[in-house]
DNA sequence: AGCACGCCGACT
DNA sequence: GTCGGCGTGCTC
């Protein structure tokens, strides 16, 4: 395969001395050189005889191009985005007997063809050239670096998320003729938004609009994306729409066949097989196709001449990369539209608060509807707090208010009625029994909790919370953390109306829609079916379980989740009524009933902007074995106006036995990356104004680097062993 | 992470 | 002398 097999029969007393010259040439090259020159000179590519090369292995010390002499053979096919095969470790120019040893066989892709190498040692020539597709252009290339130095992470992590394994099946087929750009579509259902023409009207022009939208309720958001992808087709250009899961990616699938037929997209989810899914991507990439809708892992997808990037309801956490180094679909969408110049739009019937931050920043621009559209499309929303609870004689005999009793009763005359109940497993946090304001430190602000009876301790800095805890809102001094069992009472629900049928949707058991016929469909949060005619009414049951959540979130996610919900029952005009079982006075359930999103998102940016919150702050957090995050930070260059929050020990995991999924409540899926079962680990988190992320994260990365270097194996006292394990999270979902 | 080199003490 | 322990550093 390389030129190094034609010097098998050579003598074995030539390897020591080879070895000798090697070594010499090493200590005195200080200067580039002309030519490569590996170590026995054979026949070499005439032009460009180096291969740069990016080596898969995600080790961060080795975040770095290696360059690679290319055999003549191989200089026709080792062109820049293409996957080799290279020896790399310790002893790759070894030769003993006439047979090469050591330096094992990796992957890794060409980066650039040069003339000369700037390494001073002596070059090991490429093993083989996997395939000659060119599937690591420059663009993602690019958008793979920057989005590995915005997360501290290495190159290497971030291109097995971006560049799809290969198929050797999919790569044999040719990919079919690209179509030419269809015409611009008309408005539609976009005449309901404010400016929603003028949008369009950019899109299809070759603008480059950016926008936060907040999506009417109703069906219509996946046809009203088709038609912005179709207007940026229009005018030459690529699009991209990333959404939470393969459900949403159907319908806009659906929405963008309909508008422009078959052929002038694909779809990217890893619900297609990985051939399936490697011919698409090889498609898109080949430039056949010019658009794309797909979930998470489409953020990265290799989209020609990109005019749009979409993503659709950022709010949702599968929008979160699992895998190092855990970027977020719109995190780096913001990255391409920034890098590619291209137009960016995130949609949602709610609205996050990052999404917020874009718009008041001024780097994005609301796209909303008229207050009357609102009105006319969302159902009336009718709240229960624990006054009516307390003082309803029906809610004490039967666990459930009487008003929402009347509204299931009266929906279910026109239609099915949706009733959405917690999820299991979640870790109740502590507020003031009062007016339900979670309790924060006074130091930092970080959650507090109750590791024992009668003590409290924040969750970020570890502070003891001394002296008797009072509310900072309303003075209150009693603490609680109350649950709401809400299952139960949905089957109670299901008894009390024996005529009419009962049909769930959850995590294991997803219903796609449901008929229009009266009937109670009892869903866990994400997993609401779409109902034919939507649904005359529905009870929000999800409430206190959620707001009672150790998340910075709670509020925001909790109105997500109803809107969601929500947004799937008729309009008020249709007579559409939703029942949420939750305190009237509290910040998401007023966003709920004015049926204001953006309000809400506003509000909690500029508070989180007081109290140096993420995004307005960044943050990162820094896991370790016990006493290895201090030393850590301590020699990591921070930035000067970094400040430090703990660390504080994580609460040991202990290994789940007997059936899986039997974890209880409190127990967060693991996610890679997590600190190991069973071992005692603390967390820092380290917190800078905005302007500073990209030194932060430099920073991190550069500790990482070297204290990765050092002493992987416990070296003295143990200490080089357990830095060296020491995990960096940018942006880190469960802050509390 | 591997893996090889090199400098130290014990041995046919 | 030389075999092999492990500490250290590099990988094009």
């Amino acid at each position: 395969m390389s030129s190094d097999d034609k010097q098998s029969g050579e003598p074995a007393g030539g390897g020591p001395e080879q070895l000798a010259l090697i070594r010499e040439s090493v200590r005195k090259a200080k200067v580039p050189r002309a030519k490569p020159k590996t170590w026995r000179g054979a026949a070499l590519a005439g032009e460009l005889p180096v291969a740069r090369v990016v080596v898969n292995k995600g080790v961060l010390h080795l975040d770095q191009f290696f360059d690679y002499a290319v055999p003549e053979e191989l200089d026709e096919a080792a062109q820049p985005g293409v996957r080799v095969r290279v020896r790399f470790g310790a002893g790759a120019h070894r030769v003993r007997g006439g047979r090469r040893e050591g330096g094992r066989l990796i992957d890794g892709f060409v980066v650039e063809r040069r003339a000369e190498s700037d390494y001073a040692g002596p070059l090991a020539a490429l093993a083989g050239v996997v395939s000659p597709e060119p599937v690591l252009g420059a663009g993602l290339l690019g958008l793979a670096r920057a989005v590995a130095d915005r997360y501290a992470g290495s190159l290497a992590d971030v291109l097995q998320l971006a560049v799809p394994p290969r198929n050797a099946r999919a790569e044999a087929k040719p990919s079919p003729e690209p179509l030419p750009p269809p015409d611009a579509p008309d408005a539609g259902t976009w005449e309901r938004y404010v400016n929603g023409s003028a949008f369009l009207g950019a899109l299809a022009g070759g603008g480059a609009p950016r926008a936060v939208w907040t999506a009417l309720p109703g069906p219509h958001w996946a046809a009203e994306l088709a038609r912005a992808v179709a207007a940026t087709l229009a005018s030459g250009r690529g699009a991209l729409v990333v959404v939470p899961d393969g459900r949403s990616a159907a319908r806009v699938d659906a929405a963008l066949t309909a508008l422009l037929g078959e052929g002038r997209h694909a779809l990217l989810t890893a619900e297609a097989g990985p051939e399936k899914r490697y011919r698409e991507w090889l498609a898109v990439r080949r430039g056949s196709v010019r658009a794309v809708v797909g979930t998470r892992a489409a953020m990265f997808a290799p989209v020609r001449d990109l005019g749009l990037v979409a993503i659709w309801d950022d709010g949702d956490s599968s929008h979160s990369e699992p895998h190092a180094p855990q970027p977020h679909a719109r995190e780096v969408l913001v990255l391409r539209a920034a890098h590619d110049k291209c137009a960016f739009l995130a949609g949602g019937t709610g609205c996050t608060v990052e999404a917020a931050q874009l718009v008041a920043t001024g780097w994005a621009l609301p796209l909303v509807a008229a207050r009357d559209q609102v009105r006319t499309a969302a159902p009336l929303v009718r709240t229960i707090g624990d006054g009516e609870l307390a003082r309803d004689e029906a809610a004490r005999a039967a666990r459930l208010p009487s008003l929402a009793w009347q509204a299931v009763r009266e929906g279910l005359k026109s239609g099915p009625v949706l009733v959405q109940v917690p999820r299991r497993g979640y870790v109740p946090r502590l507020s003031c029994e009062r007016c339900r304001t979670p309790a924060r430190c006074r130091r930092c602000a970080g959650p507090l909790e109750a590791p024992r009876e009668g003590e409290l301790r924040c969750g970020w800095c570890g502070g003891e919370e001394t002296g008797r805890w009072h509310c900072q809102e309303c003075g209150g001094f009693r603490l609680r953390a109350r649950i709401v069992g809400a299952r139960r009472t949905a089957e109670e629900l299901g008894r009390a109306f024996p005529a009419v049928p009962v049909r769930t949707s959850g995590r294991d058991h997803v219903l796609d829609s449901v008929p229009g016929r009266p009937a109670l469909v009892v869903s866990t949060p994400g997993a609401e079916p779409v109902a034919e005619g939507g649904y005359a009414a529905a009870l929000l049951l999800d409430g206190w379980a959620m707001l009672g959540r150790p998340d910075l979130r709670a509020g925001e996610e909790a109105l997500r989740r109803w809107l969601h919900a929500a947004s799937l029952v008729r309009g008020q005009s249709e007579g559409g009524t939703v029942v949420v079982v939750a305190e009237p006075t509290l910040r998401p359930v007023q966003a709920l009933v004015r049926w204001d999103p953006v309000g809400h998102a506003r509000r909690e940016l500029s508070e989180r902007a007081e109290l140096g919150f993420p995004p307005v702050s960044r943050m990162a957090a820094v896991l370790g074995p016990l006493d290895a995050v201090g030393p850590f930070l301590a020699e990591a260059e921070l930035p000067a106006d970094a400040e430090v929050l703990g660390p504080v020990p994580l609460p040991v995991e202990t290994p789940v036995r007997g059936a899986a999924g039997a974890g209880g409540a409190g127990a967060r899926a693991r996610r890679p990356g997590d600190p190991p079962v069973g071992e005692r680990w603390e967390r820092a988190l380290v917190r800078v104004p905005p302007g500073s992320g990209a030194a932060l994260a430099a920073a991190l990365k550069s500790a990482r680097a070297v204290r990765g270097a050092a002493g992987a194996r416990g070296g003295a006292g143990g200490a080089g062993g357990a830095l060296a394990q020491v995990r960096i999270r940018i942006d880190p979902a469960d802050i509390g």
